[in-house]
DNA sequence: AAGTCCATGTAAACGGTTACATGATTGT
DNA sequence: ACAATCATGTAACCGTTTACATGGACTT
């Protein structure tokens, strides 16, 4: 079992070969939604995923100034891919610093609480807005349609659930935080 | 500005003064329910918050056979703690091995595809229980309760919301997937 | 006797971010 | 001239995880 940069890197190869610029480029909006990489971390996984007889590559003259190197997945990197993609992961540990702070946000006042809350809802409002518009050129493809596609329509849907969540959080914690300052001034 | 792991230190002493093992077993489950950490990372991490005046501590005769430390947040830690609180973050990038998995889901039997999610449901199933159960020993405080209490208790909701949102996207894929199953089966 | 709890630390390895390094072509 | 795009790599740093190290008191 390898990490999930190179499970990721293998995912987009399945779908189409790449140089290791255009992963860069495909990673950097994250690979459905949840989860980014950048060149430094992909050129050395792709010469890993190689030695390993995941991928391989093939020199080509590119639009750039030295040969680049158009990588494929093998069938071998297929296999493994199909194995990872179905073995039940471990329960994920769940990070947000959002949280941290929230756990100590009894320690400053109401109204300073409910300005941090409406930006982060400002955050969540506007990442919602961002796939549903990826969501409408999706043009929400059943499982019907192309496979491919379907399974990355699956991650932004996942995405949307997760930031509604968060906008209804948001929305129940101003309601309580300005029905506390609502008392507290008329104190 | 420092560690979000920092914070979270300040944040548990802001509570109560505590020893390094203490915090390790406080932040063993995650503080709020979104951030771990283990004892290598505590006491090194006391150490820094120490020397940077936010925390200071007392050398206690405890249960242990070496001398312990009992720290203590102080008004430095208060202030920085207070300051960073309301500080707006980035948006922060969510990572999800999961999403990535179910980014390449398309390569595997429809049949492996739904065991694969229904165990993940099974695994929210069980933390979003978890929740619950905490969530009736906490007895719902409002904002009229102990502050602290109520900061804590606003992590837990967003868990829970996070937790459901996720049901609900294994029962919608569920559905697609199952529905995809049958017909495949027919044809 | 063995295991758990209290209690504190260090060291090695690993993954991710940021910065350093190079350079040709195309468009403003 | 200047910036952006294509194109590949290395190095330094930082945070997290896992393992190493020690050892007294109490319970089974």
């Amino acid at each position: 079992m390898r990490t999930a940069l190179g499970y990721a890197l293998l995912g987009l190869l399945a779908r189409r070969p790449s140089t290791g610029y255009d992963l860069t480029v495909r990673m950097h909006r994250p690979i459905g939604y949840f989860w980014t990489a950048s060149h430094s971390q992909i050129y050395p996984e792709l010469a890993r995923l190689q030695s390993a007889g995941l991928v391989r590559h093939t020199v080509v003259d590119g639009a750039g100034p030295r040969p680049s190197k158009l990588y494929e997945i093998t069938a071998a990197g297929h296999a493994e891919l199909r194995e990872w993609v179905t073995t039940v992961p471990e329960p994920e540990s769940v990070r947000s610093a959002t949280m941290v702070r929230t756990y100590s946000l009894w320690l400053v006042e109401p109204d300073a609480a409910v300005g941090l809350v409406e930006r982060l809802r400002e955050q969540h409002t506007r990442r919602l807005a961002d796939y549903a518009e990826q969501d409408a050129g999706f043009g929400s493809p059943g499982v019907a349609g192309r496979p491919a596609d379907f399974a990355a329509y699956a991650t932004l849907r996942a995405g949307m659930r997760s930031e509604q969540a968060a906008l209804e959080w948001c929305d129940w914690l101003l309601g309580e935080l300005r029905g506390a300052d609502g008392q507290a001034s008329k104190d």
